[in-house]
DNA sequence: CATGAATGAGACTTCATTCAT
DNA sequence: GATGAATGAAGTCTCATTCAT
């Protein structure tokens, strides 16, 4: 692998493991295995090398959820229980991104960034919107629901409370969401 | 106000505003209209007025939260939708917190810390559980539940979506989670 | 026992037992059992309490000395005997002593100090001349040979070997004083 | 001279001519022309470099005493004269470095210590063995005399009385010391 | 007299960043 | 491009000293 991405990878496990102030850029470089000046011949300072492992890290988990819709020919209640599983899976699937993904809010309102948030929750507001084309949700507001999916992910993957099967706690948090979106009455 | 208390709002302040390494403790001190070493007669570090800040702010929203639901003798559903009310005003009402919520997930695993974090999901849970006695309410877990509405309210706090009024905000969150609390057939 | 002995016992103590900059007023204070600001009523300043606290330890031992000469109507090489016997217990009796003294030299060299060593080596000294006096010893400079049995003992009571009896220790060092004395052809 | 270095001797004259608090290491630093965090590089710390200090000191001391004996091939009662010219001459040599010979003792007791101490001792005492083997000396415990050895050059080397020569303090010093060793009767 | 909460100057130490190799 | 020894600004924290009670 190249050094950019080793350092990069390296710094994902380190910022993801601890607070932004207690990771050390010798650390980065020990563990990467280049030297201190490396770091910089690839982001210009921390903040900058933070931001970056933000935006990989962001851009995977869009990725994967615009994969996720693209190769689905299926009904969009069965489309958003894709996404959420998937979120869900991606945030317990490593442990480490919790922390960074929570930390999203400590970006500047850089375009990129607005742009990337809003294409995540612009992926799940078109499945939304779908399913009440369908008829089969109803939502005056479906980016909102959208917010909400990532939020309702977030909290219980980051507390996940003891037991309860991985399995058990995707279904329960489909459910509660598609009830949710559901035409009710 | 009494010396630890002024400290406690300065710190709250300027964590919320800026990450851990940005805030200076001779800008608390300052601000705060102490000495800088009257700061280690309450703390013992900076972690450790960090953490205090984090508790005393979670506590409060905690304490609001019981009071709500201890004063009203209204049905569950209603109850919920307080809740959310109550949650939602609080984030938003200081855009100061959200930072220090975020990063609750920091905070040692301590005793403390767990109930804390468990009393307000019980509270949530307990109305829950009052709707599903009641007939109104279909829910297998209702920790899961509460802890979803915690989540989603932080989500929109947060990246509180442009061009949507506050009141609305609240309302189509309330919608959303009645709905998916209610037999929804 | 009235404070400013409290805070000397206490000071005496903890400066004999580590660098002087490990030694906190807040210790002292709280050790004697008193507030930190009477330390003030006393002592003018850290330093002054160090000062102090030199000052007493070695107006002791001198006092020791003195009284050890006078009320022995012997022969000059036991009272020598005698001298470094006391030295030496004085020394070992109390091993909080020694770094104590050790530290004469940081002392200013004000009048005071200079004169409570020079009546410590005039005993000494006195004791000789009167051995030269009596044909029993002999010394072209006795002042010289004084400083030679306080640097000796304090030698042996810093550092003493393993192994070996007080006593003999004491006497072995007492011959070879005495050894070194005597005319010695 | 190698950085190191540099800091060792700038923090030697500085720890010699003061008390440990009032060395700061932002003198040691620009004094040795080498920037604060370079400390860092060579010491854990300012008590680390303090140790390092002394031990330099100590170190050197012993070699020359090494070198004393080994290029002398002459009788034992001259190498303990020559012994304590040079013990002499090296305290008097450095004002320096009393302050810091004197605080020996603050080190902890490690193996390191013990060793260095053991050797210098260990160098005279092997004098004196040969002294006694040469019915030279006559000594029931050496490695005590070379301690006496020690103390006393130290208590005359630092206070130096006045109107007496070097040269004169040493000698008698050295008839003292072997008027004490030989045989006397 | 006695106290100890409060102070703040300034110490030690860290660590992001640079630059000669 | 790559390195890591060197840097020094700036942070956290200590502790002698004060002063209102």
């Amino acid at each position: 692998m190249d050094k950019q991405n080793r350092i990069l990878d390296t710094a994902s496990e380190l910022f993801a493991t601890r607070p932004f102030h207690k990771v050390l850029l010798s650390d980065v470089a020990r563990l990467a295995s280049v030297g201190k000046g490396t770091l910089y011949l690839y982001f210009k300072s921390k903040d900058d090398l933070y931001i970056a492992v933000l935006f990989r890290e962001f851009t995977i988990l869009v990725d994967k959820l615009r994969e996720t819709i693209a190769k689905m020919e299926i009904p969009p209640d069965e489309q958003i229980a894709a996404i959420i599983s998937e979120l869900f899976h991606h945030m317990i699937g490593s442990k480490s991104k919790f922390e960074i993904l929570g930390a999203v809010i400590a970006c500047p309102k850089s375009e990129e960034w607005r742009e990337l948030r809003t294409e995540m929750w612009t992926i799940i507001e078109t499945v939304i919107l779908r399913g009440v084309e369908h008829g089969m949700f109803k939502d005056k507001n479906p980016r909102l629901s959208a917010q909400y999916i990532t939020g309702l992910v977030r909290s219980i993957s980051l507390f996940r409370p003891e037991g309860v099967e991985a399995k058990e706690l995707c279904r329960h948090a489909q459910d509660f969401v598609l009830n949710g979106l559901r035409e009710s009455n």
